[in-house]
DNA sequence: GACACCTTACTGACCAGTAAGTAGAGTCGC
DNA sequence: GCGACTCTACTTACTGGTCAGTAAGGTGTC
């Protein structure tokens, strides 16, 4: 028999599952093996048995956001832009209620301090982000639903850039989030409930 | 006599100096006094003896930060709102010819690690940051100079977290900073060169 | 001789990482 | 249906490095 969850892959996914909430609230270079050791009610060596190198277990942290994003893209790649630009704001709105700010943002401002693995990794992650952002501001403009000056790249990368910037910005002003929210809406031209 | 700078003052604003550097690239946390006194060519312990904790030095630095904004604020609080947001694109593109971020990018993304004396003068500077860049649309719009929908505390916001945001993802992506530049003139209905 | 500005020398905490051992579950030969 | 073997998933115990921070002493200047 093979269960669908055996105890390898249980601890696996508990370990990444705290150094996410870790590296989110706390960022990748100020939390320890032994925050998720304690908790987790195991000893400092098991986080080691599975990712020998802290820099081992930055990268599948990466590697599963990406995972992570890339379905999440496909998953609702037929919605209208307009829709798909509303559950982003809901995931920034979230990561906002938990006191973090998002992947994107906490790697780039720590870049310089990360091994060069997890660089590589952010890199491609934050593109395939960035990209996607443009994509809907692009498609949002081709079915009428948008309607902004400049060009694709330009909306879609102040929009991902304001949104980073804007999570940041909010665990110092609750206000943040919602002001660039709602200023988004207008500058995309979009309908205001 | 009383020189304009004596050793005191000398070697105090160089470890000022160098924990901005170490500050504005690495983070507060990925930066040891042993950084500093290593490029000062003196003992760990001097540079205890003008900041007996980091948090003093942090602290130091963002208020050094918060004189010099407000320096600068006013001196060119006459020129037109149009060239200031110019100088600011100025400033920031400076930091990113030196693989830096903006200070409140780093204080916000690594607030929930830092000692609650940083959070505190964080969370003012970050505050006066805003409300400069809200002014500036502000009086761009009162004077004809600037065109956008929405509010000017809902433009200002945006552009604050943008730029911050966008300094951040120009370490992965050289070109995200220009892009947001040029995209906010474009909102801002500015005329182009 | 008092003070500013350092030094040497140290402490204790925390850190990532390693080595060697072990408990338990599954597998195989027979 | 049972002992021998093996593998996974840990444990205990440790190392060497880095860190902030302190105490006490020295040295030059007013």
């Amino acid at each position: 028999m093979k269960p669908e969850t055996d105890a390898r892959t249980d601890t696996r996914k508990k370990i990444l599952d705290l150094a996410e909430v870790l590296m989110l609230s706390r960022g990748f270079n100020a939390f320890s093996y032994q925050h998720i050791s304690g908790e987790l009610g195991v000893r400092n060596a098991a986080i080691h048995y599975h990712f020998p190198k802290k820099t081992d277990l930055g990268v599948a942290l990466i590697e599963r956001y990406r995972r992570r994003f890339a379905r999440y893209v496909e998953a609702q790649a037929e919605l209208p832009p307009p829709v798909q630009l509303d559950r982003y704001f809901s995931l920034a709105d979230a990561y906002y209620d938990k006191q973090q700010i998002c992947p994107s943002g906490i790697l780039s401002a720590e870049l310089h301090t990360l091994p060069p693995e997890m660089r590589q990794s952010t890199a491609s992650f934050v593109e395939e982000m960035r990209t996607w952002a443009v994509d809907i501001v692009r498609r949002g403009q081709a079915a009428g639903a948008m309607h902004y000056v400049g060009t694709p790249e330009g909306m879609g990368t102040i929009v991902f850039a304001a949104m980073q910037g804007s999570l940041q910005l909010a665990r110092l002003d609750g206000s943040a989030l919602d002001e660039v929210k709602q200023q988004i809406r207008l500058l995309l031209g979009m309908a205001q409930a």
